[in-house]
DNA sequence: GTCTATAGCCTGATAGAC
DNA sequence: GTCTATCAGGCTATAGAC
């Protein structure tokens, strides 16, 4: 039976656990480090989890379970253009509110996804796939601009979770106290600029007022 | 006296432990797999150099020695527009030349930027800081679009190092066998929308076609 | 200059008292 | 359930032969 002691000791691990991995990586932490952070013995550590490689291994799952949501959440029934843009709000909310568990991630894949590669080729692919067939077909309608699906994907990915995976370095150039401050704005404009229907006025010509077919 | 097998043993060392440290982290990597990767004895890799710490050290000067490179080479005499394109075209450009260097630069601001933070909070901000300023000049004049201009740094450096330091999910992810297919198409794509001087017609509003002084 | 051998530290995991 | 003590393996770095 899994007592209320219990349950709070794994919480503390895991968010300890969670503080150190995403910051030093899966070898750079020690169970040292860990057992410090949340407050208990190393071998108390291994009451609750056979291994090092356990514990990550609870993070990870832990954050899986929840990581697609928000590519999920675009709706095929909704209004393209704010489908995408709400789809990139989430995801800049995520890298806000939960900035450890994307550079955790984001460890894993800079060192080659050893253990993260079964689910981006299954589960991920396959939904990334499926979004990029529903952007294609909004885009041959002509609700969308006409752009490359998954680069779009993945500008996304990459101008949001900057945000937490580079915070060190943001942090240090930006004077201002909260390194996303005005990032909202900004993303807004970017992906409403690119995702308007009408084609903007090509590089060196003056732009044509009427709309060309 | 350096030799010519010092100089070759020296730059095989830094070689390998670029592919080790940009794929591990500092941590991560060993001096076995390094001097396994570099062909050469452990030992003989601590006659080189004095210690672990020295060889990541020397790759990280011989890095920051160029990373500066592309964004001082924005010229305030160009067409604002142009260089901006030209800018973000140079950084994809190391991105596909130099991945392993982008993902040891990734590795470091992931974990806190230890190293690097002296850099980061002298260098690379008063450039940056400077090449702000120049941008806000521009747009001043009208010759850009108004957008903050250090999301828009930002903007560039998520999203070519992607490209490099991601590159192990969008392979994965993609079919193509170049993971960076495309990726000039559409990032061009999207810097012209962004920074056309011109505003974009807004959401719902028809454009208007003078050159608004 | 390059190697084998090894010192000495750190780390993950276990034993066993309480 | 939680601790102290400790083992065994891996790691950086050095010693010393060649």
């Amino acid at each position: 039976m899994t007592t209320r002691i219990q349950k709070r000791n794994r919480r503390r691990i895991l968010d300890a656990a969670l503080e150190v991995f995403s910051a030093q990586g899966f070898r750079g932490a020690t169970l040292d480090q860990i057992a410090a952070e949340a407050g208990l013995s190393k071998p108390n550590l291994l009451y609750y989890f056979d291994s090092k490689e356990a514990i990550h291994g609870a993070l990870l799952q832990d954050l899986l379970a929840t990581w697609l949501d928000p590519l999920r959440a675009i709706d095929a029934r909704g209004e393209p253009r704010a489908e995408i843009m709400a789809y990139m709000r989430r995801k800049l909310q995520m890298s806000r509110e939960y900035p450890r568990e994307s550079r955790l991630f984001a460890n894993e894949i800079l060192q080659g996804a050893p253990r993260l590669s079964d689910f981006i080729a299954t589960e991920l692919k396959a939904l990334v796939d499926d979004r990029a067939r529903l952007i294609r077909r909004w885009i041959a309608q002509g609700r969308l601009a006409p752009v490359d699906p998954h680069h779009l994907i993945f500008s996304i990915w990459a101008l949001t979770q900057h945000y937490a995976d580079f915070d060190a370095q943001i942090r240090l150039i930006r004077d201002s106290a909260d390194p996303m401050a005005g990032a909202e704005a900004f993303l807004e404009t970017l992906f409403e600029r690119l995702l308007a229907p009408e084609p903007v006025a090509p590089p060196l010509t003056p732009p044509v007022s009427s709309p060309a077919g």
